[in-house]
DNA sequence: GACTTGACTAGAC
DNA sequence: AGTCTAGCCAAGT
């Protein structure tokens, strides 16, 4: 198993009208110092990764460099019932908090 | 292998 | 509350 393709079965978990932050999905995929990477993972994903459920730290829809996801993810995360406050998603209301079941086995971190 | 590039983050002002 | 920074790391050249 690749990374990426860790990252998107965690993902493919998210429930409707949940969100988890990039640095959430490192930490459950066994790579807690991964979140950049994960990032980069939902920049080019399969059609049925619902990337928009992964938000940052703060609740907010990061920024692209170039293109108009941020808008789409909106959208998204609203049709589903995520309504964000003042330009964030409150994540004490919608952050998942995944059961044991929803985990992959975690792999060992990574000494420096 | 050695860079470079970011949908990241915690901490420090 | 914003703005920077340094550290992070998988992927692509």
């Amino acid at each position: 198993m690749t990374f990426r393709s860790e990252v998107y079965a965690l993902v493919r978990r998210i429930p409707r009208g949940h969100v988890a932050t990039y640095g959430q999905v490192a930490v459950l995929v066994g790579r807690a110092r991964s979140a950049r990477a994960v990032g980069g993972a939902m920049r080019s994903c399969p059609d049925d990764v619902p990337w928009h459920r992964v938000v940052n730290s703060q609740g907010r829809i990061s920024r692209r460099r170039q293109g108009s996801g941020m808008l789409t993810q909106r959208i998204r995360l609203e049709q589903e019932g995520v309504a964000l406050r003042l330009g964030r998603v409150p994540l004490a209301r919608f952050q998942w908090e995944p059961t044991r079941a929803d985990l992959p086995r975690r792999r060992r971190p990574r000494r420096h």
